[in-house]
DNA sequence: CTCAATTTGTTCGTATGTATG
DNA sequence: ACATACATACGAACAAATTGA
């Protein structure tokens, strides 16, 4: 059995997407660039131990892409590079946080007055009396980047009431004079899409997202707000400077 | 056409593999708990519009990984949870990941003494005059978790020699004491899994990877080392607290 | 201009996988 | 379990376009 085939029974997709992957991936990070001549169908049959159809297909998803372009008698060249849109820069302070939320576009597509608890893990908090469930979804250029589902403690919800229909919750309740908030926990993963949410991202059922949880916690204890956000893949990029706090590191420094 | 059949348009997956990775997520996120007896087939069948067959495929798929378990004339039970190692905790300052660093298990897969330059970004610094190209994975159980390329330049690379080939070069560097790191630009995205990765984190070709880019930028500017780190995505999180450096945050400040 | 080499495009037969009802 | 339809993948042969000697 070849190499590729023992891979290929490792996950189970279509060979010709495997390959068309692969593929996609060296033209976005540079290893092939726009205007060159990739290498050969037998080169990459060898390369891939597949069949030239498989390859054709491959070459075929990345057409219709509009990454490749191939020309008979030629060869086959790079004519373009993924759109990422990777404008969003995930927060790792708090203020950042705040205020980059509170220009969001977000359009509420489902609300929940009488919602079942969130299941919070060891750390989180403990649970409130009961919550709201507010479902939104962000957009950037009419594209949808990222679904909110947010459990709000409901005596956070009924102080503001129908504001949070329109507005982003976090930056209300920041506002909130009587409300403390001890701790927010940040959790980033990677998850794969729900019917729900592959429909409002318009992404394939199962497809890999970035989720990050974010449940803050009041001064006592208590989770008034968990926020389960799902991130378009290709809408995701987390960028810090992790010196940017503490300055040069001098050599030597322990 | 139903909805699945829509959304199956958009992924070519196969929609077996489809349903199972919702399943999966059902009993990963509690939605569906150990020893439950989940949905009929027939009421699967309605939920994802789907035939009868294809439900049994994605349930026989989740049997063998040992989370479901069906019984003639009782019914499809939950019997496990998917295994997941997040012990990962990726650091978000310079310290601890230095320190985290320090202790892994590493083992050195490839060595290129003569490496083409990496491809830097906007605001990644400039390029060295040349590299030494280092590959490695670490383990934890004998579990591959990561695979990192590393370029390292030529001058860094020759001040330790032979050290680099066994054990991580960022703490060695930090400690060179005629070395001066000006910036630590680290990005994270979410990638897709090359024959090599694929190979060494035994996951199949095109699945997708947690992405993680740390350039090391010295104090006259040029990227003096450069990681592309791969992990596996179920060893993948990344948890903080957003409040950790400013402390509680009383209500009403702005 | 012709010829040969190179390279993509097309087709056939066969086998297996996926999905429906 | 069965009949049906279509997708995926292989290997091999042949056709058509391009290039350069």
């Amino acid at each position: 059995m070849s190499k590729l085939t023992s891979i290929y029974d490792r996950s189970r997709v279509p060979l010709y997407i495997q390959v068309a992957s692969v593929m996609r991936q060296r033209i976005d990070t540079g290893h092939w660039v726009e205007g060159d001549k990739i290498s050969t169908l037998e080169e990459l049959e060898q390369e891939f131990a597949v069949a030239r159809v498989t390859i054709r297909q491959a070459i075929e998803l990345l057409r219709e892409e509009g990454l490749l372009n191939a020309q008979q008698g030629r060869g086959t060249f790079v004519s373009g590079k993924p759109k990422h849109n990777r404008w969003l820069n995930l927060a790792n302070d708090f203020d950042t946080m705040v205020s980059s939320i509170k220009d969001n576009v977000l359009k509420r597509v489902h609300i929940e007055e009488i919602a079942a608890n969130p299941d919070l893990s060891e750390g989180e908090g403990t649970l409130a009396d009961s919550y709201v469930f507010l479902r939104s979804v962000q957009y950037n250029d009419n594209e949808p980047f990222s679904v909110v589902n947010l459990h709000l403690a409901r005596s956070i919800f009924d102080k503001a009431g129908k504001q949070f229909m329109s507005v982003a919750a976090l930056p209300k309740i920041v506002e909130m004079a009587d409300v403390t908030i001890a701790h927010a926990h940040q959790t980033l993963t990677i998850g794969v899409a729900s019917p729900e949410t592959a429909d409002l991202l318009k992404i394939g059922l199962g497809e890999p997202t970035a989720d990050c949880r974010l449940v803050l916690v009041d001064d006592s204890g208590i989770a008034i707000y968990v926020a389960d956000i799902h991130y378009h893949k290709n809408c995701f990029a987390l960028r810090n400077d992790l010196l940017e706090r503490s300055g040069p590191r001098r050599g030597g420094a322990k």
